[in-house]
Order: structure tokens, then C-alpha cells, then sequence
DNA sequence: TCTTTACATTACCATCTGGTTATATTACTA
DNA sequence: TAGTAATATAACCAGATGGTAATGTAAAGA
């Protein structure tokens, strides 16, 4: 479907079931069992979700012999983050020029008896 | 699929083509055929996608005669925003403590040199 | 009124997703 | 070596997603 690295953090935070396997994951590594305990699910599909998580890079996984716990790796949500916060700013700036441009507009329009349309 | 808020706003954000059309977007109110032109894809196409960031809360429309021009709606960005921000300070407050774990336990252990193994 | 423009919807298709049960694999334990 | 525990994979399924072409609709313009 997607195949860059953004869409992969961002598909893997779209579930909440992933998201409360990431927060689960905060008190350090867990074990698969451990993992799906709490979840109203098998094994195998959270195996699936940790496939995704994997994929994008937020979790990795440790061999400690017949276990294998999962561990947190945050760094991808830092990329999320910029790009939000990049598209927050970039979009902010706009807002700011379009109320200059509309004060503008104010004041240069003769507010004649034109009606503003209405909504549908 | 899923039917909380947050996800669906991640799950909008997980596709560079609904990305691409958020930054389109921060440029002000475009319309459809304005915003479709620039993509290898049909216009249905677009509109679906559309669909998703309308979803999502991240688009609002407004009709102007025969033109629907969209528009950012970034409130639903801040929630995104918020849950990785609150995540990752969790993860921080954390990794401190691990942090502090480690150097204590590394007071008491041999350090093992055993490490880790990518996948399969 | 007829045509055009702009957008939306429908019907269809291939692929992906998220779950299941059943079966393998791998490493510890008796 | 056999048995069990922990994890992984396989085979399967229903439903969602992302695209297409074709058709429908609603407003603007001649």
C-alpha cells in the first residue's frame, strides 16, 4: 500500500489496540504472552500487530532464549511528531497572513448592502 | 475498522498522497479539480481521499455555487499531536528510571557482551 | 433550454487488514 | 530423548481500502 517509513509510523498509531501495545510496552520490555494477556484477542493476531509496529520501526526485539520480549523504539514517533508539528507551524503561518489579508480586505471593501451567501 | 477519533486521524495521515493534500490545503480553501490536477490519479480517487480527511475532521467544505472548495480543519492534528507528546514523555520518565536501573545493575553485574539478533 | 463545468456516486476489481484455528519451530526441563 | 512452553507461521476468511471507468447531478453560462 504505502512504502515510505512516514506512513508506516503513522499507520501503525491508527489502531488503538497498537497504541495500547506501545503504552503497555513503556514499563519496559514484555514478553509476547505477557503482551496479549490482556487483550481480547489470540496470539497470533497480536503477533500481526506487532508486525506493524516492527515494520515501522517502534518496537524491536530482543532474544533472551525462549523469550523474545519486545521493546520500545521511539525514535520514528519523533518523525511523526516533526511532521505534525512542521505542518502546525507551516499552517499557522498561512492563518496568520490570511487574517492580515482579510483585515485588508476589510478595509478596502465598501461594505455595500452585498450579502454574504449562506452555508448548505 | 477502527472507530475512535485518533485512529482515524492517523489513519488519514498514514498516506502521502492525503498528506500531500494537507499541505496543498495550508495554502488556503482549493477545490476539487484544483486539488486533483497535480496527482497521477483520477478525481474519484482523490475525492475518496477526500472522504478519509473529512473523516478524519482534518477537511471542511463550504459551497460556493458550483465549486466545493476544501479547507484545513487542524484541530484534530493537536489531539495526534497530543498522544505522542504524552507518550513520549511517559517513555522518557521511563527510560530515566531504566536509565538509573541500568547503572546500578552494571555497579553490581559482569557486563555480558550477549546481544541481540535482527529477525528469524 | 441546452451545454458545459465541477463534483459526486456507482459498480467493479485487486490487494491489504485483522481476525481466526491449526501447525511448526525453538529452547528450556525432566 | 521426550515433553512442554513460548513464539511464529500458514491457511483461511470477511471486510476495508484504493484504484478504475462510467454515470449522475447541480449550478453557471450561452
Amino acid at each position: 500500500m504505502y512504502n515510505d517509513k512516514l506512513s508506516a509510523v503513522f499507520g501503525a498509531l491508527a489502531s488503538p489496540t497498537r497504541r495500547a501495545l506501545l503504552i503497555a510496552l513503556t514499563s519496559g520490555p514484555i514478553s509476547v504472552g505477557d503482551l496479549a494477556r490482556p487483550f481480547q484477542m489470540t496470539e497470533p493476531a497480536v503477533i500481526k500487530h506487532l508486525k506493524v509496529l516492527e515494520k515501522a520501526g517502534l518496537i524491536v526485539s530482543d532474544r533472551r532464549g525462549q523469550v523474545r520480549p519486545r521493546m520500545l523504539n521511539a525514535g520514528p514517533l519523533k518523525n511523526a511528531n516533526a511532521w505534525i508539528e512542521r505542518f502546525s507551524q507551516h499552517w499557522n503561518e498561512r492563518f496568520d497572513r490570511l487574517d492580515i489579508l482579510l483585515a485588508k480586505m476589510q478595509k478596502k471593501e465598501t461594505p455595500h448592502g452585498r450579502k454574504k451567501k449562506t452555508r448548505t
